[in-house]
DNA sequence: CAGGAAGCCATTTTT
DNA sequence: TGGCTTCCTG
């Protein structure tokens, strides 16, 4: 056992070489658990008689399903590949594509994503007996509790609304739609795995003997599905070993139910339990900050997490005028922690995505590089899901969003009202759209042959489909459809850029490895697309870059300096956590935040809040300031006390002048970068084609210098430029406000 | 039928 | 902020 337990604290090596049995990890942050994991995947493969493939990892995200691979492989070589590890969502779609048949789905089924389920509802919406207003019924609205209830797996005929609630009828509708299509979405994914185990003893059987052992990562955040199927597979030999912490429970949103955890004790009487309290990550400063914070929750198993790092820097607490102050003291910091520390030792944490702005603005003004996680995916990109849009089809005829999708795109003269009726007349067939098409264009007459050319583009490259590699395929999906040609035509800087991302994907899938069968290199090309998540963008360390994300993102994550902003009443907490629960998770939520940090935390919070149109309202610091005990920040009061009073700058505030008569209050507001571009140089500009290497450009701050560089994402591209003072930095170009001499 | 222009609206977190 | 729908024109 000695090499997998060595260089463990004694309650780790516990947790590693447990082998046998429930076996419940609480693991705090920064614990080392993944350590732990992966050599507890190591002594199974080594002290039991098992194959790699009687191990189920699962995660949450790609990215640590990626990691945790990677490092067994470290560990024990060759055989970690073949290893069950991945996400709940990969591995579930693994299992139904061997096994989902009794259910009436076929094996080639397809995933959708929120988008295609979004369409689904949208169309259903315009079904003659319903006609739904999207203006009454949000179908965005309506897609999120449709996927609250399949969370909570309660089928259409189970849901509580009321009489005039289209809701469980656009539900019972979607789901016919979707089997239809032979499609299964997100939830459907675990919900069918669920259902396989349950009710059809000869295939639960199969895969529980398959996976003798499994480990789960992440427990807390596992939903009644997930607990369902996890608990299925390990009825009969309860080799199940869970790691969590309950005080990082922090997607109730999608589901998550914190009782799996709680309750994994009564679930499994027999089960061990082992605390991994120490921590590896962060000063006493930063841990008390965190703990003392959370110890504001009720329910949660009481843990004491300890350090023997040593006390660290206080917190410090940034105030700011407003969300451009704020990101001005950040930058100014950051500036100053940039003489010893490189830009990727630190991350810019918020709660939601839409707080970046400030913050990359002052970024880029400043010249400093970063990486903003998140935002739209890149297979979410629309050229992106386009071309997917023309393999599904081809591949399954009965997709029929991905023919809504892709019929009269590029333009064909196929228009809204020819499509609505091909609708009509399938779904009066009871037949797939295509199949109403080709049943149209057999008959001929009318107006066909648009139809005609639509068909014959499918049917080309479903031929494709059997025969050709995926990159050759990926790339007749986007020229012989004259999809390529749509875009070129255009000639304008975003349709190059969306010919990038196309250019992108078909190298992605150049770069596939074949199989024997182009087929299921086809299918799990097409999976992955749709089961990518937004963490599994996070940069990969030495980017050289300040990275910015959400609290959620930046779970399982960790940098030596952190920022904790916007945190402000109805921000973080967010306005619509009012009840206590959700407070409760919001507390959990800062935790995370918190944790994430090892050597420098800084919070900050900005004392006015602007809403879309710029008009202004004073911000309340948020109450997770003041639950943080003072001593953190070193000093023997506690930071900013709710309120006494509502802050009431007056209408003419502006920062400055309020600011010089209170000491305590923020420093004015830099000066706004001069942002009027000087004469004879532009202020630059969404145009790409000014961002040649040796485009000699001009930067507020750092003087001009020459392009040396360009690459990332067309939407989001990055520059490195040589100044001629400062020598080479990297800058956002949509954000940098460069002026570009001409 | 397609594409552009103008108005409208809401806006958490994500596999 | 932009992402969407709606309206209008060719």
């Amino acid at each position: 056992m000695s090499r997998f337990t060595e260089g463990l604290n004694p309650e780790q090596a516990r947790a590693v070489s447990t082998l046998d049995g429930p076996l419940l990890i609480l693991a705090g942050a920064g614990s080392g658990k993944t350590r732990v994991l992966t050599r507890r995947v190591g002594a199974l493969l080594d002290e039991r008689d098992l194959r790699p493939w009687n191990i189920l990892a699962v995660t949450f995200t790609n990215k640590a399903a990626g990691e945790m691979r990677e490092r067994v492989e470290r560990l024990v070589g060759e055989a970690a590949r073949q290893v069950w590890i991945g996400t709940f969502h990969a591995v579930c779609a693994r299992i139904l594509r061997q096994s989902i048949e009794p259910l009436g789905w076929r094996r080639d089924f397809v995933v959708y994503d929120d988008d295609d389920q979004l369409r689904v509802i949208k169309t259903i919406y315009q079904e003659s007996d319903l006609r739904i207003s999207p203006k009454d019924y949000p179908p965005a609205q309506l897609r999120s509790r449709i996927d609250r209830a399949k969370n909570g797996m309660i089928p259409p005929a189970e849901v509580v609304a009321p009489r005039s609630d289209p809701m469980p009828e656009v539900y019972r509708r979607y789901e016919l739609r979707l089997k239809a299509a032979n499609a299964l979405d997100f939830n459907d994914l675990i919900g069918k795995v669920v259902e396989l185990l349950e009710a059809h003893p000869t295939v639960a059987e199969r895969w529980q003997r398959q996976f003798k052992y499994v480990l789960v990562d992440e427990y807390q955040d596992t939903n009644i599905g997930q607990y369902r199927m996890v608990k299925a597979l390990v009825q009969e030999h309860q080799n199940l070993a869970v790691v969590g912490d309950d005080d990082q429970s922090i997607y109730s949103f999608r589901g998550a139910d914190i009782r799996n955890i709680l309750d994994f004790e009564k679930d499994f009487p027999a089960a061990t339990v082992v605390r991994l309290e120490r921590n590896y990550r962060s000063t006493q400063n930063i841990l008390r900050a965190a703990s003392g914070l959370v110890r504001h929750n009720l329910a949660r198993k009481e843990k004491t997490l300890w350090t023997e790092s040593e006390v660290g820097e206080p917190l410090r607490l940034l105030t700011a005028a407003d969300d451009n102050h704020e990101a001005e003291l950040v930058r100014a910091e950051i500036d100053r922690l940039l003489v010893t520390r490189r830009p990727a030792d630190i991350a810019i944490i918020y709660r939601t995505n839409a707080q970046s702005r400030p913050f990359e603005q002052a970024m880029a003004d400043a010249g400093i590089p970063y990486v903003l996680v998140g935002g739209r995916k890149f297979y979410a990109r629309q050229e992106i899901r386009d071309v997917l849009a023309y393999l599904r089809l081809a591949m399954n005829p009965t997709d029929d969003v991905a023919l809504l999708r892709v019929v009269n795109t590029p333009a064909r003269g196929i228009g809204d009202k020819t499509v609505e009726g091909l609708f009509v007349e399938a779904r009066e067939a009871g037949v797939p759209v295509l199949e109403a098409i080709r049943a149209r264009v057999g008959i001929g007459g009318g107006r066909t042959d648009k139809l005609a050319g639509f068909l014959a583009v499918i049917d080309r490259i479903a031929e494709l489909c059997g025969t050709v590699n995926l990159g050759t395929l990926v790339q007749a999906a986007c020229n012989d459809t004259g999809y390529r040609a749509m875009w070129v035509a255009e000639d304008t800087d975003e349709a190059r850029g969306r010919l990038e991302n196309l250019d992108a994907l078909v190298a992605a899938a150049a770069a596939v490895v074949p199989t024997q069968s182009p087929v299921e290199d086809l299918q799990a090309f097409l999976d992955q697309s749709a089961l990518a998540g937004q963490a599994d963008e996070l940069p990969d360390e030495g980017r050289g870059a300040v990275t910015m994300l959400t609290a959620h993102l930046a779970k399982g994550l960790e940098f030596p300096v952190v920022f904790v902003v916007g945190l402000c009443e109805k921000t973080f907490p967010h306005a619509r956590s009012e009840r206590d629960s959700e407070i409760a998770e919001e507390r959990r939520l800062a935790y995370v935040a918190l944790t994430r940090a090892r050597d420098l935390l800084f919070l900050s919070y900005p004392r006015m809040k602007r809403s879309p149109e710029g008009w202004s309202q004073p911000a309340l610091p948020s109450r997770f300031l003041a639950e943080i005990p003072a001593e953190a920040f070193g000093r023997a009061s506690a930071p900013p006390r709710r309120p006494p009073s509502a802050p009431t700058p007056p209408p003419s505030w502006g920062g400055s002048a309020r600011a010089a008569q209170r000491p305590w209050a923020p420093r004015a507001p830099a000066p706004a970068p001069p942002r009027a571009p000087r004469p004879g140089r532009t202020l630059v500009p969404e145009s790409m084609e000014v961002f040649q290497a040796g485009t000699e450009v001009y930067h507020p701050t750092l003087g001009s210098g020459t392009i040396s560089r360009r690459d990332g994402i067309p939407s989001n591209p990055k520059l490195t430029i040589h100044f001629h003072d400062h020598g080479p930095r990297t800058v956002f170009a949509l954000t940098a406000g460069l002026e570009v001499l001409l």
